[in-house]
DNA sequence: CTCTGTTTTACCAGCGCTGTAACTTCACCG
DNA sequence: CGGTGAAGTTACAGCGCTGGTAAAACAGAG
C-alpha cells in the first residue's frame, strides 16, 4: 500500500494540490461540486494527510508536552488524564516526559535539544529551582504546575498551598490533637510542594496555638506509601508519640494507615491523619482519607489557556495563577463535632 | 530569539550544510577540526536541529503512540511508565492516547487520520474486535498488548491469561474454598480481558472438582474499586455466599476487600481474596494482596522489539508472544499450610 | 455583447533538513 | 613525479504541505 500524496490526488481529481489542501482543510470558497469530486479522490485513494509536511509548512505540529515525575504516582496520573482529554478537546496531542524528579531530565525538558517537535510544554518541576528554570528556558511556551515560586518570565498555575496545608493542620487540631505530625517530605533537601506544605502546616499550627516541634517532621525516603509506612513505622517504634498527622500526600498517608495498623493504632481514635490530592484510592483506604483536592480540571484547562496563548504568541510576563481546592472530609480525620 | 537554522551554522562556521549535519549527527569522515569549527558555530548560535524538518527528510520522527484506555487505571499508569522509560531508552518518544475503551477512539488509534507523526504505535485495545482491528489497520506499524486473539497479519505480546487465571484459582481452591466467586468483568459484553480470566478461573475449578455456578459470577459497572464494591456488596446483600474471590484485577479486589470490610466479613479467614496486576498498591491494602503479577519489564520491551522490528521494515506474519508472568502470594489470600 | 466586480482555482516559493552523488584535497606508492 | 584511492567536503534535489498571490471563471450591469 503505497503512500498517497497530496500531489496524487490533486492530479487523480484533475484539480491543484491547493485546491485539495482546501477541501481537507474545510476551507471557504470551494464550490460544492469541487468538494465533492476532490472528496470522492481522497476516499477512492485513501488519502492521508503527513503531519510532518504541514508542520513543516505551518511550523506548528499539534503537539504538546507534558512533562512529570513519573506517571505512576496516582496524582500525576490524574493529571495526566486531565491534561491529555482537555489538549485534545483543543485539538493538541499529548506527549508524555517522565523526569523521575532527576534534575538532568528536567534540564533537558526546559531547554529542549529538539526544536519544532512539540507547540508547548506544560512542566510539573521536582527538582530544578525556579532560578535555574528562568536560566536554562529555550523559546518553547511553556507553563509551571505545581507549588514553587515561578520564575517571573514564566507563566504558572498551582493551589495555594500554604492556604491548604494551614486548613487541614487546623481541622485536625480542632479535633481536639495536640501532637500533630506531618509525614512524608523528602529527607535532606525537600521539594518545593513539601516546603510550602510545611509552612501551611506550621502556620495551622500556630493558628492553634501548638507548639512547633521538630521532632514530629518525619523524612521519607521517596514518595510512595512503602518509604511512608517505613518512616513512620520507624519514628513509631523508637518512640515518637502524636495523636494527628498531616501527610504531604495521600500516598503518604496509606502509608501511614499500614504503619499504625501494623502497630494496632486506630485511626481516628488515636491518630487522626489526613492526605493530600485525593487520588481515587483516598476513598477505599481503611478508614477513608481526609485529604486535600485540587480542582484538576481547573488546573489542567488553566494551564492549557495559558499555553494556548504563549503559542498564539503572547509576550507578556509570566501569569501566576490560583485554582481552588478544597478540604474533603472523610473517615481518616471525620468533623469535630 | 530569532530561529537558527542550519543554514545559519553552515554561513557562519564557513562550510557546507550538509558538513553542519554531519556533525550534528557524529558522523564519520569529518575532521577533527573541521568538526570543532562547526562546533563551536553551533554552540555559538545556539543552535537546535528542527524536529519536523529531519523528520519530512528521513520519512521517521522519533515519535510512538501508546495507546491505552485510561492512564488513571494503575496498571496502564505502570505500563505506560515502562513502555516510556524503554521507549526513551530506544531514542524515541513517547505519544500518550487515550481511547476510554470507546470503540470510536479504537479506531481512530487503529486507522490513523494522520500519517508521518509517530513511527509506531502500541495498543492495548477494549472495545474492538480483532477482526475490526485487522480490517481498520493502516500502514503504521503496530503492535497489540494486551489479551485478545490478536490478528493474525498483527503483532501481539501478552501473557498467558488463562493458565494465570487457572493458577490463582487453584491457589484458592487449594486454600479449602469450595464457593469460589469471580468479580469484576464488564456488565454486558465482557471485554477480551474479563473473557480470558473467566476461562481460567473455569478450568481452575473443574481442576478442583468444584461446580461451575454462574450465580458467583459478579460483573461490575466499571473498572474501579468503586465500581467493584458497590457490585459485591449488592450481591453480598441479596444473599450471596462466597469463601473465595478471584478478582479480574487488582483494583476489583480492593474493591472487595472494602466491602467485605464493610460487612464483618473476615479476608482471608471467611473470604480468600486474589487480584491481577500487581499495582503498587497491592502491597498496602489491609490485608495486603495476592495477585498475578505480569513481568511488565518483559512486555514492553518485548512490544518495543517488535515494534522496531517493524519499522526496520520487517513484514512478515504477525509474531503472537507471550511474556512471563507469576503469583505473588500475600495476606489475603495466603499459601495452603 | 462588453465591462466591472466577485468568486473560485492554480501556481510558486519555500518550511528545515538529509541522501546521493559528485567533487576536491591529500597522502602514499610505484 | 604522475597515478590512485581514500578521506573530507559540497551542491543539489527533494521530503509533503501551505500561504500568498496571480489568474481564470463567472455573474450582473450597462
Amino acid at each position: 500500500m503505497a503512500r498517497v500524496r497530496l500531489q496524487d490526488v490533486a492530479r487523480h481529481a484533475g484539480v491543484s494540490m491547493k485546491t485539495v489542501s482546501n477541501v481537507v482543510h474545510d476551507f471557504p470558497h470551494v464550490s460544492p461540486r469541487m468538494r465533492e469530486r476532490v472528496q470522492a479522490a481522497i476516499d477512492e485513494l485513501g488519502y492521508r494527510p503527513n503531519a510532518m509536511g504541514r508542520g513543516l509548512a505551518t511550523g506548528r505540529t499539534g503537539l504538546l508536552a507534558l512533562a512529570l515525575a513519573d506517571v505512576t504516582i496516582p496524582y500525576f496520573a490524574e493529571l495526566a488524564r486531565m491534561v491529555s482529554t482537555h489538549a485534545t478537546k483543543r485539538g493538541y496531542r499529548l506527549l508524555l516526559e517522565q523526569t523521575d524528579s532527576s534534575i538532568e531530565e528536567e534540564r533537558a525538558i526546559v531547554s529542549a535539544s529538539e526544536a519544532g517537535l512539540v507547540d508547548g510544554v506544560i512542566f510539573q518541576p521536582a527538582a530544578m529551582s525556579s532560578l535555574e528554570i528562568a536560566k536554562h528556558r529555550s523559546d518553547v511556551p511553556i507553563v509551571l504546575l505545581g507549588e514553587g515560586p515561578a520564575p517571573l518570565g514564566v507563566d504558572h498555575v498551582m493551589i495555594d498551598n500554604v492556604e491548604a496545608a494551614t486548613t487541614v493542620t487546623s481541622h485536625i487540631a480542632a479535633l481536639g490533637r495536640t501532637r500533630i505530625g506531618f509525614l512524608g517530605h523528602e529527607q535532606g533537601r525537600p521539594s518545593q510542594t513539601s516546603k510550602v506544605r510545611l509552612m501551611g502546616y506550621q502556620r495551622g499550627l500556630e493558628l492553634a496555638d501548638l507548639p512547633v516541634d521538630p521532632s514530629l517532621l518525619i523524612a521519607s525516603g521517596a514518595i510512595s506509601a512503602q518509604a511512608a509506612a517505613a518512616a513512620l513505622g520507624a519514628a513509631l517504634d523508637s518512640g515518637l508519640r502524636i495523636d494527628g498527622l498531616v501527610c504531604r500526600d495521600d500516598l503518604a498517608a496509606i502509608g501511614a494507615l499500614r504503619a499504625l495498623a501494623e502497630r494496632g493504632i486506630a485511626v481516628p481514635d488515636d491518630v487522626a491523619v489526613s492526605g493530600w490530592d485525593d487520588i481515587a484510592m483516598a476513598s477505599f483506604t481503611h478508614p477513608t482519607l481526609t485529604t486535600i483536592a485540587a480542582d484538576t480540571t481547573a488546573l489542567a484547562d488553566t494551564a492549557l489557556d495559558l499555553l494556548e496563548e504563549r503559542i498564539d504568541g503572547f509576550e507578556g510576563l509570566g501569569r501566576h495563577l490560583i485554582v481552588p481546592h478544597r478540604l474533603v472530609i472523610r473517615e481518616s480525620a471525620p468533623s469535630a463535632h
